[in-house]
RNA sequence: GCUCGGAUGGUGGAACUGGUAGACACGCAGGACUUAAAAUCCUGUGCCCUCAACAGGCGUGCGGGUUCGAUUCCCGCUCCGAGUACCA
């Protein structure tokens, strides 16, 4: 029978699923291998064409690794709590457990139909209680640690009380808030249980703090730093605030060194290292003290008790500059600015800041040209030279970073040139090295220092641990490594996520009982934040802890769930440990991650965040959870294009009434647009007004009383059209009429009897007509054809437009494939010949070929490759079972359905392809005895040579120049020199 | 601005360590089969010159360099895409 895809489809569907095919071993003596596919939301749009690109990939590898021997985890779950689900209930009043679980089904038949090899049994979902229980438990785990410099990792809490019982604070390094208190252990034991408790707090890893956060009034919700955009929630594009909240946080900025070390030791893309670089954001520098002179003489008002042995913290990458500050600048909110404002620049500096508070974030950010600042009026002593400094504001500078303060060095940096420029302030060299700095900062660490006090005559290197010291044995600053990472916000002011284990008493946090997980998510009545801005959780009922006044309100965030899910997809029915020992022990870590790069400082980045963590606790094993990452590029939409022509009835009789609006749309091929626009194609032109006259005199002809006629207005409008009516650009005109009532009678000006479409790259959106759905395709060519395809399209990490041209050519070869196997009466026939070299060339070509290429995850290589395989062995007429089941093998991570079905007609058992040996490649099949030689005259190709292998230069040189059409090249001239090198190329230079 | 990618026929792309540029596929053109169409099969297809063949010239974003030989290595530039942005 001809090749029935779909039949074939089905049945192996239906027998991996009834069999568990895929089920990986959990003891195993193989050695194990883990395939991981980023974790998806099941959106209610379903999968389009772009979504299983990554999942394909790891299909190919998982079932590749398979046959290679290894036990194959590759499992696939849903991060089914978010937002998406929460704003459709709050519109419809639908429970977003119900929307979420259809959402899920469409997505499982999608997943399905598509033949991936996934340990379904493994299923998680994050928003199942029995998942979330694990999500809460690791976040008590979090509450209940804390971090220790001197170890360098996290311990548990009770360590902490044991230093403060025994010797205060004095021994403690921890990473911490700022605002602890430093005590003795005799304080520690006359605290009141409160008093530890909100001490405590200040260190734990999760906690809860008064602290800026972003807030967005739209989604009624806190967003972390790396959900907002521009100023805009990531999701949905509403407005984001700066605003005071009390709020939980994680502690992620312990780990931030460890973060970036890290680093270095994975097989990342270096994009996404580098972002995640740059998200740290680590500058080594130092932290100096810039003390405030004292404003007694001058203004009465001031709070001297403030002010006089007050300072001002400036952190600095260049501690070597500080001879060259010629000014200070604290950002407009920074606390001080108020005390520190002498009364006759009062007005000055409440003007600047109420201009800066009305700039928007955005504003703020793009206006980075205008310089604009005031000066406070009062002056700071610089430590290491005794001078005064005027102190400025600027918004220049961001509270968020560093300490909010900056020393301005206006002949080593440029945004602070500018601003003494403008400002008329001193600008001193201060190396030797430095050039032209009366035109513009010089950032350069080349030459000796001048103009430097203790330092002139030393260098860069000399002078930065010089100046750390000295600043330290002055106590006027130290040495000091910084970080751009802030903590991350945790709680979310919504209903559809992980309740936080946390009740509250006198004001104080406290966590449940571990028996009392999983803490249920309540129902509510409505999906609101209720009338007194509390969120949606405080509309539960009877909802309350048994200790206590009320649970926790605040939900975790969506990156919760999927911070530690590859974990339970090792034991994912353990109902007593989030995983256990020996799974971790066995499985370890992902060894091979698939996903988008999107996530690069989101999930990516709290993942090993939490992993980092679960280690220090002893619970994982390793440093790192994702050995390997790729990034699959994303798959753009194609829109395709129609120009309809812009017609008006036109009127030069002052009687009657006009011609009504002309109901048919008139539109012109591709080919004919800039002709019409450019008036140069008069064909074309006649043509259109023969369309208008023959439709003027149709409406005429019913109603005689009309006046006027239907005019072209030379505009020609652009219109999506739906791209799957049109077929390599060329628009199936009956499926166009039949699309849009008011294009049934549509007339069309063809090219060669074509209506070509307009093409443009763009977001892959229904809006935009340009929705490629993986359904329709399999439909059509079958799921083996639309998984080969995905991968013939390009290599695998990079963006592209989908472009469902070409994918007969799959098609095709999947037929002449299954061909191969049967004879012209389509009767599967094969024999048991003994192979010929021919065809055992072609056999150990394609196994070393896909081989290499899916070790590298050049995926539509092997593609072309298997092609022309099959080419070579339809021409040999080959029908060799023992070449024809090898290529079974070989093709079956690609297309897994007919693979399944040849192999079982070759007569072995069903279900055994999976786990049966990839064929082992001999090299001496490849060996050759004769190359045509390519010879080229001056490194330009002439000819092609046929010689033996053996041959060495001396006795080719004797061949080649015994060649007549070589002569005719070489032309009586006498060659300088020969290049030889065997099995590749001769060169002769003449 | 900075960082990271990328640029090869009409199209998607191949050429893995410098060694025959354009594999494979789409599209297009011509042919076979057919009453016809679809499907299938065969042939051709980088550009220019040429009726055509032979032969030749030009060709991997642009300009240089290294080399017997460069899509590949080096220097400078242009354009496109992604990320990031007063980070002190």
């Amino acid at each position: 029978m001809d090749y029935q895809f779909k039949e074939i489809e089905e049945k192996w569907q239906q027998f991996w699923a009834d069999n568990q095919t895929f089920k990986a071993e959990d003891n195993s003596t193989k050695p194990k291998y883990y395939v991981l596919d980023m974790f998806p939301y099941p959106s209610g749009a379903g999968l389009h064409v772009g979504h299983p690109l990554g999942y394909i990939a790891s299909d190919i590898f998982s079932r590749y690794k398979r046959l290679k021997g290894f036990n194959v985890l590759h499992p696939m779950g849903y991060d089914s709590f978010g937002l998406p689900a929460e704003q459709y209930a709050i519109q419809t009043g639908q429970h977003p457990a119900i929307t979420t679980e259809a959402n899920i089904a469409t997505y499982r038949r999608q997943l399905d139909q598509i033949g991936f090899s996934f340990d379904w049994s493994r299923e998680v979902r994050t928003s199942e209680p029995s998942y979330y229980k694990w999500t809460q438990w690791i976040f008590m785990k979090l509450f209940n640690s804390w971090y220790n410099v001197e170890n360098d990792k996290a311990e548990d809490i009770s360590t902490l009380i044991e230093k403060f019982n025994i010797s205060g604070t004095a021994d403690v390094k921890a990473v911490c808030d700022d605002d602890v208190k430093s005590f003795m252990p005799t304080d520690w034991a006359n605290f009141t249980e409160e008093e530890r408790q909100e001490e405590l707090l200040k260190y734990r890893l999760t906690y809860l703090r008064e602290s800026t956060v972003n807030w967005c009034l739209a989604l009624g919700t806190v967003l972390a730093n790396d959900e907002v955009k521009d100023g805009f929630s990531e999701r949905g594009g509403f407005p984001v605030e700066q605003k005071k909240m009390m709020q939980w946080s994680m502690r992620i900025t312990a780990y931030a060194d460890r973060l970036l070390q890290g680093l270095d030791t994975i097989d990342w893309p270096e994009p996404i290292k580098e972002m995640q670089r740059n998200w740290i954001g680590k500058s080594v520098g130092a932290s100096v003290k810039f003390k405030v002179e004292s404003l007694k003489s001058k203004a009465s008002t001031l709070n001297f008790e403030l002010l006089t042995d007050n300072f001002i913290e400036v952190f600095t990458t260049r501690v070597d500059t500080i001879f060259g500050v010629s000014y200070l600048v604290l950002a407009p909110e920074h606390e001080l600015v108020a005390g520190l404002t002498t009364p006759e620049q009062k007005q000055a500096v409440e003007d600047y800041i109420s201009k800066t508070k009305k700039k928007s974030e955005l504003d703020r950010m793009a206006d980075t040209k205008t310089v604009s600042g005031a000066f406070t009026g009062s002056y700071v002593i610089n430590p290491v030279s005794g001078e005064r400094v005027p102190l400025w504001i600027a918004d220049y500078v961001l509270a968020g970073y560093g300490t909010g303060a900056v020393m301005g060095v206006p002949s080593g940096d440029q945004r602070d040139w500018l601003f003494a420029a403008h400002f008329n302030l001193p600008i001193v060299q201060i190396l030797d090295g430095q050039k032209d700095i009366d035109v513009q900062a010089d950032s350069t660490k080349d030459g000796k220092y001048i103009n430097s006090g203790f330092i002139n005559g030393l260098t860069y290197k000399e002078a930065v641990p010089f100046l750390n010291n000295w600043l330290e044995e002055h106590d006027a600053g130290k040495a000091k490594v910084n970080f751009r990472q802030r903590d991350a916000v945790f709680g979310r002011q919504r209903y559809w996520g992980e309740p936080i284990p946390v009740y509250f008493k006198d004001g104080l946090p406290y966590l449940v009982k571990e028996e009392e997980l999983p803490l249920i998510l309540p129902e509510i009545d409505k999906y609101l934040p209720t009338e007194t801005g509390e969120p949606p959780l405080a509309r539960a009922e009877g909802w309350a802890p048994k200790d206590g006044e009320h649970y926790e309100l605040s939900t975790m965030p969506g990156w919760a769930g999927s911070s530690w899910y590859w974990y339970r997809y090792m034991d994912a029915n353990n109902d007593s440990d989030f995983v256990s020992k020996e799974a971790v022990d066995y499985w370890k870590a992902v060894d091979l991650y698939i996903g988008g790069s999107e996530h690069a400082t989101g999930h990516l980045l709290y993942s090993r965040f939490w992993n980092k963590f679960l280690k220090d606790l002893g619970y994982t094993k390793e440093e790192e959870p994702f050995k390997k990452l790729i990034n699959q590029g994303m798959i753009q939409g194609r829109s395709n294009f129609v120009y309809r022509l812009a017609i008006q009835s036109f009127a030069n009789e002052q009687e009657g009434d006009i011609l009504p609006p002309l109901k048919k749309s008139i539109f012109v091929s591709k080919g004919f647009v800039k002709q019409i626009e450019d008036n140069s194609n008069s064909e074309i032109q006649s043509q259109i007004f023969s369309i208008l006259d023959k439709e003027t005199k149709l409406i005429k002809d019913l109603n005689p009383s009309l006046i006027g006629k239907y005019i072209f207005t030379g505009n020609i409008l652009p219109l999506h059209v739906d791209v799957n009516i049109a077929e390599n650009e060329i628009l199936d005109l009956t499926k166009f009429k039949a699309w849009r009532e008011e294009y049934a009678n549509a007339e069309f000006i063809l090219e060669s009897g074509k209506y070509i479409c307009g093409v443009e790259v763009e977001k892959m959106s229904k809006s935009k007509f340009n929705v490629v759905n993986p359904d329709d395709l399999i439909e059509r060519y079958g799921a083996d054809t639309l998984r080969m395809y995905e991968m013939f399209l390009g290599p695998l990490e990079q963006s592209k437009p989908w472009n469902t041209n070409g994918i007969e050519g799959v098609f095709k070869f999947l037929r002449k494939f299954w061909r191969l196997f049967h004879n012209e009466e389509w009767t599967f026939h094969v024999n048991d010949s003994i192979p010929t070299k021919a065809e055992l060339k072609t056999l150990h070509k394609i196994i070393k070929k896909v081989q290499d290429d899916i070790e590298r995850f050049s995926f539509n290589t092997s593609v072309s490759s298997f092609m022309i395989a099959v080419n070579e062995l339809t021409d040999l007429k080959c029908k060799s079972r023992q070449v024809l089941e090898d290529m079974v093998v070989i093709l079956s991570p690609y297309a897994p359905h007919i693979c399944e079905e040849l192999w079982v007609k070759l007569g072995n058992q069903a279900g055994s392809l999976s786990y049966t040996a990839f064929p082992i490649f001999n090299p001496e099949h490849l060996v050759e005895d004769e190359f045509a030689y390519p010879v080229s005259i001056n490194g330009k190709m002439k000819m092609n040579l046929n010689l033996s292998l053996t041959l060495a230069q001396p006795e080719v040189e004797a061949i080649l120049f015994a060649d007549e059409q070589f002569a005719k090249y070489l032309d009586g001239k006498e060659p300088k020199k020969i290049i030889f090198v065997k099995g590749k190329i001769i060169n002769v230079v003449l």
